[in-house]
DNA sequence: ATACAATTGTTGTTTATACAAATGTATAGA
DNA sequence: TCTATACATTTGTATAAACAACAATTGTAT
């Protein structure tokens, strides 16, 4: 659907602001449609990524500025972040040895076992979302995000 | 750059995964970009796109239903959103005398004001983010977005 | 040693958001 | 008219995020 009947708009709208709405605007309906996926898991979007960054290093513990530095979208106080997963126990969080200022996080078996079943939820649906479009259209898509940033 | 650079993943991703968190890496630039525009003026994007919603009205009375049915991205409490733009004299709201359990929201002629000073600053930076793409793409692009929504 | 700046995280406070329940109003049927 | 139901918005509450201030540690220069 048009984003110009989505927001209902009678003046058509220029061209760059067109899709800057329509960034936000796809990007709002699949954040609700992750959101509804992960909802059963009882975790939130950001402590999901968080823990994709932790087994995606293998073993090898992060700290905090590394978290933050590969976090999709920023935000303030992964330190809170980081408190939940422990609480839920899918994280360790200790002192690094070797600089005392820095943490060493890293994800639990408890988190991988845990990671492992909601990815499969999650990766379903990138997959439902992507197969309106053909291979050589998301490859564009990503070249075209790509050139929007640059 | 290239997202896989970005998030500093080893593993290349799948095409799929790769799109949405693309989707959401850019969003959340931008996001970052229009965020700090506004700042100066002292408004948040979801204030910000009210008084747009308001203003396209032109004249006529927007109910709550409304403005959240036309929200880009759609939030709980428009209530206590409309609270605020009514704390700064950008909007007014009345009764609905023909059904009194709705609201009449209006922008006032000082939130005309406002938005037009502040829609210069955001349709720069609109204009300078889709520079870089040509019409062409940017037509391309929008298409992609309605298709991965369909 | 000592002082100073930079780094790394944490904590406190304010504001925003999500979700559920409550309020007030309108509508339609018995 | 009385009651149930639907509708439109508000309010309460818990959680999350933004922002600023703080504390601890380290590195470097004096």
């Amino acid at each position: 659907m048009n984003i110009e009947d989505i927001i209902k708009t009678n003046a058509s709208l220029p061209l760059s602001k067109k899709a800057v709405i329509n960034l936000f605007y796809t990007n709002s309906i699949i954040n609700d449609q992750i959101h509804a996926v992960l909802k059963p898991f009882d975790i939130s979007i950001q402590q999901f990524n968080v823990l994709r960054i932790l087994k995606g290093q293998k073993g090898k513990p992060s700290n905090l500025s590394t978290i933050q530095e590969r976090m999709v979208s920023k935000m303030s106080n992964t330190t809170r972040l980081v408190d939940k997963l422990i609480s839920k126990g899918y994280v360790n969080r200790t002192i690094c040895p070797s600089n005392r200022r820095k943490v060493e996080i890293t994800i639990t078996p408890l988190g991988i076992g845990f990671l492992d079943q909601t990815s499969i939820a999650v990766e379903g649906l990138e997959q439902k979302i992507t197969s309106n479009l053909t291979e050589q259209e998301l490859i564009t898509f990503n070249t075209l995000l790509n050139k929007l940033r640059s």
